[in-house]
DNA sequence: CCGACTTTGTGCATGCGTTCACAAGCGGTA
DNA sequence: TACCGCTTGTGAACGCATGCACAAAGTCGG
């Protein structure tokens, strides 16, 4: 629809006057500096995607494929994957090893992160059962708990210890990421005490805002609110299809509406 | 971020003819389309906080104190609850009855939403037995699962049915919800059934990207990516460390670098 | 009834992320 | 070697979200 006219003007070519800082400067930290908290995100995804097309034996890929194969627009997963360097080739596409490795690489995968499950309930025994995560690098090495009917008790192999002794053994053991999967008032206790055990990941099912140090990164795992941005959609369609039926008059009924 | 759609705001494109239509009635359903995905989930967020004040008889409450409870910027939860409408009183605050009902109003909570597990394994046991769901209006109301020894045992007061019978009791208990908890070989075709069985929103827990037609709905919750994006910051973190206490001179492990 | 004080609601600037569009670059081919 | 078609990498535009700063709007004490 729109021609935007594109002026060959000033040549943009070698531009490269905007270094900024330190001169000789290959970059690698500038780069994973700057890449963005969604790209990150994304280029997880699109590492196991990648992971899958190597064990199909798939040792090349176009753009095209792979942001296919991981849902996203084809223009973002090449700006994502030039936040980490440029390893395609033209006209050909990417060689699926190159690139797995080079995504491990930024994201920190090529060593293993220590994972210590604090909460062994419910949630807590499915992600200690889990499979999925010791076989990618975030192996399971500590479980803890209140309950002293489960201290002692092995779950998925790990000995369930208690919560008191979470700081000399998260230190022993090495722990970088912790998770939470206690009740929502314990959390922020159990938060507290693995900071000071020098944890500075945590993964939180518990539904409770956290407060951290600056220097400890939270991400939140939290059902409640997914299940009610889907009720936000429900709704809204409902309401577009009212709309459309009742033909836009205004409001429907306390402004909830039936479903298509 | 962690977003799985492809078109992002909420407001996708605008219809034809209905945009200026409606003279006195700027209200509701315009608005709920404006509202951007992110306010959306701090909307979810907030109400968990003031349903938390309210139960501890706190009746009103200004956006500093809000705000922090959420650990949001006062201005950001401002704008977001201006989204919604004007509900507030300069110089006093929110009354925080009303904003409960508004926010659930504008989520669509005034209406149950019956969710389906189906995957009845570690975290579907899990899931079902959670006992935190219902009491939020979204009460589980089906399981299913394609092992025939789990099929008829309850599990969380719930009767697992075979995945065979999916679109008929979707259809017969209004299923909303789908959460897919299976393992993700499996996961795109219980994405297909449920699909076609008329539901139109997926919670999906399979490391898989899935395939929907556009009118279906899906959110992921995706641990091994979670675990890599805590990686990504332990890794970038250890990089500034050793910039520090080594100086600057070039590589560390690895080929990464670290920063100036 | 007034004036001082408090807190909301929002216009605006800024920054980040997404998308488009295209030149540069590579492999294959004549 | 020179050309051609294909795919990457990226500059630039756009659009959404964030945060600031302040007028508007209310309360409260006198
Ligand atoms: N189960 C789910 O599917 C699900 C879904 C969404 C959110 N969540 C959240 O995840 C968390 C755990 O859920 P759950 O169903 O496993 O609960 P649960 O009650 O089954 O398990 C909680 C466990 O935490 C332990 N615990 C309590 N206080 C503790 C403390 N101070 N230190 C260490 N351990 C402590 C308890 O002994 C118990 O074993 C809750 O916050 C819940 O809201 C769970
Ligand atoms: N357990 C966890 O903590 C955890 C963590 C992260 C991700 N996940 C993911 O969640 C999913 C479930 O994990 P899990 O540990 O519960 O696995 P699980 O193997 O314990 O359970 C899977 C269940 O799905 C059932 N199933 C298989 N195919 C099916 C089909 N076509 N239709 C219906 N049911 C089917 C199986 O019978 C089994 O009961 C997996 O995709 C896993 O990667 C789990």
């Amino acid at each position: 629809m729109k021609h935007t006219r594109r002026s060959e003007s000033v040549a943009s070519q070698r531009g490269e006057g905007e270094t900024t800082t330190t001169p000789a400067e290959p970059a690698d930290r500038e780069r994973a500096r700057a890449i963005p908290e969604a790209a990150v995100a994304r280029l997880a995804v699109y590492l196991r995607v990648l992971s899958g097309m190597a064990d199909q034996g798939v040792t090349a890929v176009s753009s095209e494929e792979l942001s296919q194969a991981a849902g996203v627009n084809a223009a973002k997963l090449r700006k994502d994957l030039s936040y980490i360097g440029s390893y395609g080739t033209r006209g050909v596409g990417y060689d699926v090893e190159v690139l797995v490795s080079h995504i491990e690489r930024i994201l920190g995968l090529t060593r293993n992160h220590s994972v210590a499950v604090v909460g062994i309930g419910n949630l807590g025994h499915a992600l200690a059962n889990y499979g999925g995560f010791p076989g990618r690098g975030f192996p399971v090495t500590a479980l803890f708990d209140v309950d002293d009917d489960l201290v002692g008790i092995p779950v998925g192999g790990i000995p369930v210890n208690h919560i008191d002794e979470i700081t000399a053994i998260c230190v022993e053991r090495e722990v970088s990421i912790g998770v939470i999967a206690t009740p929502p008032p314990a959390a922020q206790s159990v938060c507290d005490r693995l900071v000071s055990a020098g944890v500075q990941c945590i993964l939180n099912f518990a539904p409770v805002v956290l407060q951290v140090p600056d220097n400890v990164e939270v991400r939140k795992v939290d059902l409640a609110v997914e299940m009610q941005i889907l009720s936000f959609h429900v709704a809204r369609r409902a309401d577009e299809a009212a709309s459309v039926s009742v033909g836009n008059n205004g409001l429907g009924v306390d402004g909830m509406v039936i479903r298509p």
